[in-house]
RNA sequence: GCCGCGGUGGUGGAAUGGUAUACACGAGGGACUUAAAAUCCCUUGGAGCUUGCUCCAUGCGGGUUCAAGUCCCGCCCGCGGCACCA
């Protein structure tokens, strides 16, 4: 009886099965535990699926089928990061509606998750470009604006000219933005910020973003990632004042060793004291220049690694509060920067680049340790030598120890503080682009902003704009966006409940549109509950059925998205809204799927591999199966067609042996039980550590085995495709109601292996002498020390290596090896 | 410069301090076949010779240990992140 495997109708058979009787449906009523496993979703872009999709979906898949059949109520939802920048790029270029493009897009890629036959409830399918979706990105605006966690402020910014949007702190990449990858220039303008900062300590009950990591179970560079990221610093602000003026001038630094060897102080151009600090008129003259030629720089001009070091003297002195007597001149430096610590340095001889400047300007410097070599500064971060010319602390050598004396004795001598300061800034959401969720404020004739009351949700994106950028949203020109009638409402609404005066009238609608990193901070809470009219998601649902249990997706989060989600559920948790301060308790990162010649994928060297093609020719569960097998899940690896073909002639191994091998009723042999139950047990483990490729390995010993049998006992086959199942699914319901089942495999429960079963009764003892492997014993696994000290003594190949020596030691190690230690 | 990750056969890779190279790919040989494909079986880290034994191999150099791919110290190389950071 020959019946080939012919994978196309199988699991189209399966995936229409699956989806008409809605299996993976979740209920949030259930009473089984539940289980949260949730995908990063994935922006809908033109180019459709990319190989390195199903690989994060395959690994969640996996398991969801296996803990759904350990008897969890497992909520595995997939939806779209709907907005964003390329689908308006592309309505520029093609004149097709973003929402036209976007929606396609989806169709494309919900068709290709289909075909790969995951087991997602679709009927939580969200996209964020979905009024009924922003509406609530638009409540959550609201909500941190309501607690003073969402503020308009007038700040230079991030500007992409090319782009002509803002951009955040974290789209802007060595001062290229991060979508063009042009030069970022810095801007004026009033834009809307989250108060992200406010959550970096823990306050309230509610852990901090910092200590809130050592919680969760994540990757550690993950972690490590996250907190250069914020860059907390803790050090000492130094004050000093302007000399014949009770103007304070205070500086920042991390490592005081080198305090007392500063001469001179540097400010930032922009820092608003510096009015204050310039003397006569023809400093006044050169400052102004000075400043003015700093503001025509770009912020990547300015941070380039060898741009000449600039300055000018301000004419002021600042009073030294190390050295008494001491006046230290005050320059404006073209590499201070504002928004690092306080935009004041104390510069000396031990820093590079202060060394440089002062060179150049001919400032008196002062060395506090011997130099080993006189052409070279001391660098700053060095901690060696031994302190002169440094007060009390003269004569003692740099050590962590020192430091914090020396941190002590500033406060003592009330010359500083302790301080912390941060990288993190606060978080800029506005965008002036159409392609996303618009803020929900409107101004009044006065520029006054008003949050738009929660009924007026949502605040639609119109269709009557002209997408070619100007610089401003394209929102502004939208005459249906400002409809007078719309905001007459709203200003009846505001003047009643008195948030508004009586004697003012909106004029227009804030057009910006928020980050679309916005909406995908909060949409995990949206797939609890996603069709609630009344509330982002009920309460109880959402203290219910999160935190996320598992969440996986690709390494580049590792700041932006991670944290956003992050800080939003700690603003949730402060204000009592979610019983969790943390939203994902464990992650995992895929690593990326490179091209066949090892080079990451793209069209210009058209070296993609689209997964429809492979689905065509070997189907999903040979695609599923092969990234598993690939490599270590979060690593790098490169496809290979080769490898592809592999995994297909296993799967049809695996066929031929369920479909043409003769069955036996009778229990399997002794060896067979025990590989079966090895497999359980390897699968069952690399499964729950994520080591898929192992796991693979393991099924593939089996089924080597089990095809050399004349006959294969059903119990084996049975294991098999349980084993399987995760894995392959269509393939294994297909052999499993093959075999006559009545039920489907995916109620079955995962079987436990047995574990003195799954454990080796005869090993082969490895002999070593001095180290040196010398032979192997076929014996007993639990054998005892002496039995197997004897008999390893006695082995021909062993007693040769034996003969005239000296037995110095022996080294028995149960089930594991013998070593003897000769001379 | 700082931080993180990695370096094992021809290739992807496996290995709680305990037989390094599982599993897969590729290659070579054989069976089946008129032939090919498919399938199955055998061989496959390197070197040497006396062909079943010896030596050498996990980026390099040291160390700890009865025993190191694995732990420690010092380097080299590749990848990723951050960086005029006070």
């Amino acid at each position: 009886m020959k019946k080939p495997y012919h994978h196309q109708s199988i699991e189209d058979k399966w995936q229409k099965h699956w989806q008409k009787k809605k299996l993976f449906k979740t209920e949030n009523s259930s009473r089984k535990p539940k289980y949260y496993i949730l995908d990063m979703f994935p922006y809908p872009s033109g180019a459709g699926l990319h190989v390195g999709h199903p690989e994060g979906y395959t690994a969640t898949d996996i398991v969801s089928r296996y803990m759904r059949m350990k008897g969890y109520n497992v909520i595995h939802p997939m939806g779209w990061d709907a907005f964003g920048l390329p689908a308006e790029n592309y309505a520029i270029k093609t004149k097709i509606h973003p929402e036209t493009s976007t929606l396609n897009n989806i169709k494309t890629f919900k068709r290709q998750i289909q075909e790969l036959g995951f087991s997602y409830d679709w009927d939580r399918e969200i996209a964020t470009c979905l009024p009924e979706y922003y509406r609530w990105t638009q409540w959550f605006f609201r909500f941190l604006y309501t607690n003073g966690l969402a503020y308009k402020k007038k700040a230079p910014v991030n500007w992409c000219k090319n782009c002509r949007t803002v951009l955040a702190n974290e789209q802007v990449i060595n001062g290229h933005c991060d979508r063009c990858k042009k030069v970022v220039i810095q801007k004026k303008l009033a834009q809307w910020f989250f108060r992200i900062t406010d959550f970096i300590e823990t306050k309230k009950g509610t852990s901090g973003l910092l200590k809130g990591l050592d919680k969760i179970d994540w990757p550690e560079s993950t972690k490590i990632g996250q907190r250069n990221w914020i860059g907390k610093k803790e050090g000492v602000i130094i004050h000093h004042q302007v000399e014949g003026t009770n103007i304070q001038l205070d500086t920042f630094s991390a490592y005081p060793a080198w305090l007392f060897a500063d001469t001179f102080i540097v400010i930032a151009p922009e820092h608003p004291l510096l009015k204050e600090l310039v003397r006569g008129v023809s400093h006044e003259n050169a400052v102004n220049d000075f400043v003015k030629e700093c503001k025509k720089m770009s912020t990547q001009e300015r941070s380039e690694e060898n741009l000449e070091k600039k300055g000018v003297f301000t004419g002021s002195y600042a009073l030294d509060s190390f050295n008494q007597g001491s006046k230290m001149p005050i320059w404006v430096a073209n590499f201070a920067l504002m928004d690092f610590g306080t935009g004041i340095i104390r510069c000396s001889a031990h820093d590079i680049r202060d060394y440089q400047f002062a060179s150049k300007y001919h400032i008196p410097l002062k060395e506090v340790v011997d130099r080993v070599n006189e052409l070279e500064p001391v660098n700053a971060h060095g901690n060696e030598g031994t302190l002169k010319d440094s007060g009390p602390f003269s004569g003692k050598i740099i050590s962590e120890q020192l430091i914090k004396e020396m941190k002590e004795w500033i406060i003592q001598q009330k010359i500083g503080k302790k301080t912390e300061t941060y990288r993190l800034r606060d978080w800029l959401v506005s965008r002036q682009r159409y392609w996303g969720a618009p803020i929900p404020i409107v101004y009044d004739n006065e520029e006054n902003e008003y949050l738009v009351p929660e009924e007026e949700l949502p605040v639609k994106l119109p269709t009557d704009v002209d997408f070619n950028p100007t610089g401003e949203s394209p929102l502004v020109h939208s005459k249906s966006f400002h409809n007078p009638k719309d905001l007459m409402r709203i200003e009846r609404k505001l003047k009643k409940s008195g948030v508004m005066p009586k004697d003012r009238t909106l004029v227009r609608r804030e057009s910006d549109t928020m980050d679309t990193f916005v909406c995908s901070s909060w949409y995990f809470w949206r797939f609890m509950d996603p069709k609630n009219k009344k509330a982002f998601a009920d309460k109880k649902i959402i203290n219910r059925m999160g935190p996320i249990d598992l969440y996986v997706g690709g390494a580049e989060h590792t700041v932006l998205h991670l944290l956003y989600a992050r800080f939003f559920t700690k603003a949730l948790h402060r204000h009592g809204m979610v019983q969790y301060d943390e939203p994902f308790m464990k992650l995992r990162h895929q690593g990326m799927i490179l091209g066949e010649d090892g080079e990451k994928m793209s069209k210009s060297r058209g070296n993609v591999i689209n997964p429809d093609t492979i689905i065509e020719q070997y189907g999903a569960d040979t695609l599923r199966i092969y990234e598993m097998f690939m490599g270590p899940f979060e690593q790098m690896k490169p496809w290979s067609m080769k490898g592809v073909l592999g995994v297909y002639r296993f799967l049809q191994k695996v066929w031929r042996l369920a479909v043409e091998t003769p069955k036996t009723k009778g229990k399997p042999q002794a060896t067979t039980t025990k590989m079966l139950h090895q497999t359980l047990k390897k699968v069952t483990h690399d499964i729950e550590d994520f080591k898929f490729n192992t796991a693979v390995s393991q099924m593939m010993i089996l089924v080597n085995h089990l095809q050399r049998l004349e006959k294969i006992p059903g119990e084996a086959l049975e294991m098999l495709l349980i084993c399987l199942y995760p894995f392959a699914p269509h393939l294994a319901e297909e052999l499993w109601e093959e075999m006559g089942n009545k039920k489907m495999i995916m109620e079955q429960k995962w079987p436990k292996y047995n574990p003195k079963l799954a454990k080796e009764d005869l090993i082969a003892l490895p002999i070593q002498v001095n180290g040196k492997l010398r032979g192997t014993i076929k014996v007993d696994a639990d054998i005892s020390r002496e039995e197997a000290l004897d008999l390893s003594k006695t082995q021909p190949v062993v007693a040769k290596y034996l003969k005239d020596k000296e037995i110095l030691k022996e080294i028995f190690v149960p089930g594991k090896i013998v070593n003897l230690v000769v001379r």
